[in-house]
RNA sequence: CGGGGCGUAGCGCAGCCCGGUUAGCGCGUCUGCUUUGGGAGCAGAAGGUCGCCGGUUCGAAUCCGGCCGCCCCGACCA
């Protein structure tokens, strides 16, 4: 019998981590918080990165490779840069190892002493910042639109599989605009782009909105994300696009020639999502079973289990599957056929369940013989005989069909979970009976966001955009409300 | 950084309180036969510095001291 994974209802943090497991998507390294993405975890990435990657491409953004070392000086230029990221970061201090005399043991070695240290970026705004200074003179120059797929290393705490891990997977553009206006619609625009990535290929609904100064990214003057809804009625912030207005363009001295003929600031943006969105994933749509994947994002679309005794009955199934892989395949379906026989039917079909594979087909002696096949799905895991006649053009229906379920159940959970309060009571009664998001009336004041937090542990995930009926008063300080706001606790 | 848990075969664990033969069990692995439509059965086999260092003892996985590591919860967290 192969891992079991804890129900939700029993304990929901250790069902995310049997998931995970189970669905072999990444395992433990060695160094506390760092985690070794397995293929079926990176498959999933790439299929991610692919579909994000053609979006930004086609938004007419390039993509480029900065360092990963940093001139430690560089992070203290943008005052709040500084303060949000200095208590993370890793420092290299020293160039090599030599022995120890003492104890024979390996040890940095003390006459490689850097004259500078070097911090593992934890984000790439001051590297970036310092180069575009360098390439930007004029308006000419303008606009810069970088993307990079990098690595980044956080010093956390408190790690979590995918949501939270020392080091992580990410994308982060930035770009640079001779005007405000201009590097808002970029902001805005990117926050879109992974709006309809996030609602499209992950079937994941997001509620989009501006971040409260508290929660903004360090350095940023407006930041923009998208928040999601986990199964467990807490929030996650699965993608943030931001305007830097000319904070690092005056940190590092980026200035351009208007067509004025007068010397200017530039504008910047920066915007990123993570492989913390496979944790959004696996929280919103798997269950007790394990992984559910959405199919345009599932490595594999359809598994294909042959079933036979003899090997009689392996040439006839076999002739089948071949042909029926090619069906598949000849509709860019992304098939698997499991034609192990060290393993029984019955067990990969446990496996690719708890992989997440979103269809399977058994096909075995019965079906060569009717022409049939049978047909699972992995959202509802009903099973039906159908004809292996039109076969590919039913799969290629039943994958959107999933894919659309998958987000329609999604978004009907969030609906079922988001509450509007107008009174303190009724936002702890909210918060406490059924979690989730809860909408409310909110002052504007640093001072009674802290007091919620504080007291109740949930925090403003974010200003929606629709701000159309502001009304009411704040919840703790009984002033007037000026923004209509999303609390939640979150991850 | 605080609280808790764990460290014994590839994985999961028992044994430790109460020291004493060749340190067990389940899963997995290997071999053979039978099996194959929901995680197969039988028979046999391989596989261990009991996290590390020191101490007590005739004798330590077990008792004592120290250290290291990982996980979970909390605090913290663009």
């Amino acid at each position: 019998m192969a891992d079991a994974i804890t129900p939700r209802s029993e304990d929901y943090s250790q069902w995310y981590l049997d998931v995970v497991k189970a669905g072999k998507l990444a395992d433990y390294s060695p160094v506390r918080g760092c985690m070794i993405i397995r293929p079926n975890g990176y498959g999933l990435w790439e299929h991610m990165r692919e579909a994000l990657d053609q979006m930004f491409k086609d938004t007419g953004h390039e993509n480029a490779y900065f360092p990963l070392f940093i001139p430690e000086s560089f992070l203290g230029k943008e005052a709040q840069h500084v303060e949000g990221f200095a208590k993370e970061c890793a420092v290299v201090t020293h160039s090599r190892l030599t022995v120890d005399p003492d104890d024979g043991t390996l040890m940095a070695d003390p006459e490689s002493r850097l004259d500078e240290n070097l911090v593992v970026r934890p984000t790439s705004e001051t590297i970036i910042w310092d180069t575009y200074s360098r390439w930007i003179q004029s308006w000419r120059d303008l606009p810069i639109l970088i993307n990079q797929w990098a690595n980044v290393v956080r010093w956390e705490m408190r790690t979590r599989m995918f949501l939270r891990t020392m080091e992580f997977l990410w994308q982060e553009g930035h770009t640079a605009h001779a005007t405000q206006e201009e590097a808002v619609a970029e902001a805005e625009q990117m926050l879109q782009v992974y709006t309809t990535f996030a609602e499209d290929y992950m079937a994941l609904p997001v509620v989009q909105g501006t971040k409260t100064a508290s929660e903004r990214f360090a350095g940023a003057v407006e930041t923009y994300c998208i928040e999601a809804l986990m199964q467990d009625g807490k929030a996650l912030q699965a993608g943030t696009s931001h305007f830097l207005g000319q904070n690092f363009a005056k940190a590092f001295d980026c200035t351009f020639q208007n067509k004025n003929n007068e010397l200017e600031h530039v504008w910047a943006t920066s915007w990123g999502v993570s492989t913390r969105l496979i944790g959004a994933l696996i929280m919103t749509h798997s269950d007790d079973q394990g992984l559910v994947l959405p199919p345009r994002l599932a490595p594999t679309q359809v598994a294909i289990v042959p079933i036979f005794r003899n090997d009689e009955e392996q040439a006839a199934v076999m002739a089948v599957v071949d042909r029926i892989q090619r069906e598949l395949e000849a509709k860019d379906i992304r098939v698997k056929v499991d034609a192990r026989e060290s393993q029984r039917p019955g067990w990969k079909f446990a496996e690719y369940e708890a992989q997440g594979v979103p269809t399977r087909l058994a096909i075995g002696p019965r079906d060569v013989k009717n022409d049939n096949a049978e047909l699972a799905r992995r959202d509802t895991k009903e099973k039906t005989i159908v004809p292996q006649e039109g076969l590919a053009e039913r799969i290629v229906a039943l994958l959107d069909e999933i894919q659309q379920h998958l987000y329609d159940r999604a978004f009907a959970y969030r609906e079922e979970h988001t509450t509007e309060v107008q009174d303190y009571d009724a936002f702890k009664e909210a918060l406490n009976d059924k979690g989730g998001f809860i909408v409310a009336p909110w002052d504007g004041t640093e001072a009674s966001e802290a007091q919620i937090k504080d007291e109740t542990k949930a925090t403003i995930r974010c200003i929606p955009f629709d701000q159309s009926d502001v009304s009411g008063t704040d919840l703790v300080s009984g002033n007037p409300a000026t923004h209509r706001v999303l609390f939640a606790k979150a991850y």
